[in-house]
DNA sequence: TATTTATTGATAATGGTTTTCATTATTAAT
DNA sequence: ATTAATAATGAAAACCATTATCAATAAATA
C-alpha cells in the first residue's frame, strides 16, 4: 500500500532527522518512487520516473539521495552485472520483505524470492555466529544470488 | 603448486580448443598469474602482473581475456564494491577450491572462507532444486557474501 | 534580521571498460 | 611451401555510469 501523495510514512521523517538530514521534496518523491514499484530500478530510471512528478529535479541529487538512503538502511544497491547498479527500498514494497534474487544470464530478468527463506536465514544466522567468532568480523548484512536462466532463456 | 612456467596443466590446452580458442601466450600468462596469487586481482593488477614478464600485453588483451576465461568457467568475476570487477580463478589457487567471501565495508578487505561451506552447500542444492522447479529456473551458479567490519575495522 | 549550514542542479571531470581498426600471428587450403 | 582465410593483438579513441566542482538557493539558527 503506497503511502499518500510524496508524504512517506510518518517514522521517515524522523529518521532523516535522526541521521542529521533533512526529508526534502526530491527525497520524498524519491522514496515515493522507490515504495511504488517492485521492479529494481537504476538510478537514471528513478531519476526519469521522478523528473516525471518533480522536473526540476537533476540526476546528481538521485545519485546523492540514494548514497544517503543505502547509508541509512533504507535502500538497498545491487550489482546484477549490467554495469549499472540497482536499488530496491529495503522495507517493502507492498510487504515483500527481505528476500534474495535469481539472476537470468540471459535477458537480465530478475526474480525475487521468498521461498526458503526461513532456512537460509536459520543457516545465515548459524554461519554469521561461526564467521564472526572465527574471523572476528562483525556482520551486517549478506548477499545471496542464484545465477542461470529464466524460462524463456533455456 | 603451480605449474611449471607458462605452461599451465595440459587439459587447459584442450579446454581452449574445445571452445574454438586459442591457448596463447598472452593467454596463458594471465592464467599462469591467477593461479600464482590468493588475492583478488583486479584487470590493471593483471596487467601489471602479466607485463613484467610479457612486456607487449595490453591492456586490452587483458579484458578481453578475462572475459572469455569467465565465459568458460575457468575464472570467476566479482564486485565488492570498490568500483573495478576482481577476478579469480575458479579452481584453486593451491587447492582452494569453492568459497565464499567476507567482505570489510571499512577497508574493504576480502576473506576467503570455506567453513560452514558443507551445510552451505546442502542448503543451496536444496533450495536450487526448489527454486528450479517453482520459477521453471536452470541454476548454474551462485554469489554469497557477508559485508561487514573485519577485526581492524570495528 | 543576520548568519551559518545544508541542499540543489548544471557542468565538467573521472576512470573503468569497450569499440575501432590496422597489424600480426595462426590455421586451413591449394 | 605459398597462399588465402581466420583469429588474436595492442594503441588509441570512444563510451558511459558515477563523482567532483561550484555557484545559487533553501532552511535552520543565533
Ligand atoms: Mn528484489
Ligand atoms: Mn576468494
Ligand atoms: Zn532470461
Ligand atoms: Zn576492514
Amino acid at each position: 500500500m503506497p503511502w499518500r501523495n510524496g508524504t512517506g510514512p510518518p517514522w521517515i521523517h524522523g529518521k532523516f532527522q535522526g541521521c542529521g538530514y533533512r526529508l526534502t521534496m526530491p527525497r520524498q518523491v524519491i522514496m515515493d518512487v522507490l515504495s511504488q514499484t517492485s521492479e529494481h530500478l537504476s538510478a537514471e530510471d528513478i531519476y526519469l520516473a521522478v523528473h516525471k512528478i518533480y522536473p526540476a529535479i537533476g540526476l546528481t541529487t538521485v545519485y546523492r539521495t540514494l548514497e544517503i538512503l543505502v547509508q541509512m538502511g533504507l535502500v538497498f544497491k545491487f550489482d546484477f552485472g549490467d554495469g549499472r547498479a540497482r536499488y530496491e527500498l529495503s522495507e517493502g514494497p507492498k510487504s515483500i520483505g527481505h528476500h534474495h534474487h535469481l539472476v537470468c544470464s540471459g535477458c537480465g530478468r530478475i526474480i525475487d524470492y521468498t521461498d526458503f527463506i526461513d532456512d537460509e536465514v536459520e543457516l545465515l544466522k548459524k554461519t554469521e555466529k561461526g564467521l564472526s567468532k572465527k574471523y572476528n568480523f562483525k556482520i551486517t548484512n549478506h548477499l545471496i544470488q542464484f545465477y542461470g536462466l529464466c524460462d524463456k532463456c533455456q
